[in-house]
DNA sequence: CTTAGCTTGTGAATGAATTCACAAGCCCTG
DNA sequence: CAGGGCTTGTGAATTCATTCACAAGCTAAG
């Protein structure tokens, strides 16, 4: 397949979101002008961006929320459930653990590791906080599709060295350090001070 | 000014991040060479972004780590301290009270606000909990620079809107809802949701 | 002082993403 | 069934971002 642009991956998120909003309105079709509105972009975008994955919609009447919704989670990879692991169970992972939004979306979390003997055999949600040492050994056994990053950053890299080697394919990092992993690792990162930064380079430098 | 890119200003923070860990290991120059590839980019890059603001660097030498440093601070507006409130004192809301990046940024915050009365008037991490009916009041007393939105999604619109009507000029939104804001308040998304599915996306779409 | 060895800063070239613009196609009305 | 009113899907044009490539300039050594 050709190569798709992570800005239009993340733009099939956000219009799948919107979509389900429709839905529950109520509403049996939308047009890309529509959708482009609810978005703060335009309809030549959205069009593009569907374009790249076939044919959705009907000329002159626009698109089927329900059959353009189910498109998306198709091509989303949301038509399944996938394993996930949270590495660090802190204030960011234990807030990660109950997140609601996981479940909704088909995310299982399977296992919680941490290194904190206090915490090593308690339970988070529902789920067991395991020993980090035996992390190779879990892995290979539990088999999930994606680990999540909640480690101080001094130990990420060497976390994320250790789980590309036991085979894990996707990370979600929430540590703030740049992270290198091999090509078939994609690692996503999510940094708060990074964004922070951004808004006070915008209320800085405003004309 | 010439206008800067998004993915401009997330590099510099970036850098900036790298030069306090050689500033750290004690190391007083650095070439682009090297900041490019301390983080997976190249020097040409990081030329070109820096060249947006200006000269900092010694040809045949590199650029001075403190002096680059600071450069990149005061570019940021970081070289200031920044008030900061929290909307939503829920698990996202106190995870984020508790977060150390704040203050080591210069970011103080000067308020939480809630509509739950149990949590009115206690207080989390040293900071009131207030009453989300007196925002307005409260915000023209205690002037934020920047709103950290870490409400339910249901009413993250609404509440982005009194925020922007009364002054506020930043946000930082939690919600896994996108916001549509006047052009003159600039709203940055953390959506963990989205970034999941582009993990999801990879997993799938593999070649 | 001169040469060798680096490294910056920046126009020019390339590559990527977005926007334009319009033919093709669907629905509804009469 | 023909015409008007919409809306899609997509090459072409444009805008934006990254990479190339090299003159200019600094340091250190002889």
């Amino acid at each position: 397949m050709k190569h798709i642009a992570d800005s239009t991956v993340r733009r099939l998120s956000i219009y799948l979101r919107f979509l389900e909003e429709f839905e529950d309105r109520g509403l049996s079709t939308v047009s890309s002008e529509a959708l482009a509105r609810r978005g703060g972009t335009t309809s030549a975008q959205v069009r593009k961006d569907l374009s790249f994955f076939g044919s959705f919609g009907k000329r002159g009447l626009g698109y089927s929320v329900p059959e353009l919704a189910t498109a998306l989670r198709e091509i989303l990879g949301l038509g399944r459930t996938w394993r996930v692991i949270i590495i660090g169970a802190g204030k960011i992972g234990a807030a990660l653990a109950q997140y609601r939004g996981f479940a909704q979306r088909g995310f299982t979390i399977v296992a919680v590791f941490d290194t904190n003997p206090e915490k090593i055999g308690q339970t988070l949600e529902g789920v067991e906080i395991r020993d980090m040492s035996c992390l190779e050994r879990d892995v290979s056994e539990l088999r999930p599709d994606i680990a999540v990053l909640a480690t101080p950053n001094e130990v990420a890299q060497s976390v994320l060295d250790r789980l590309a080697c036991a085979g894990v394919k996707a990370v979600l990092n929430f540590a703030p350090a740049q992270l290198n992993a091999p090509a078939d690792v994609t690692v996503k990162t999510v940094n708060m001070a990074m964004e922070l930064e951004g808004l006070t380079f915008a209320l800085t430098n405003r004309d």
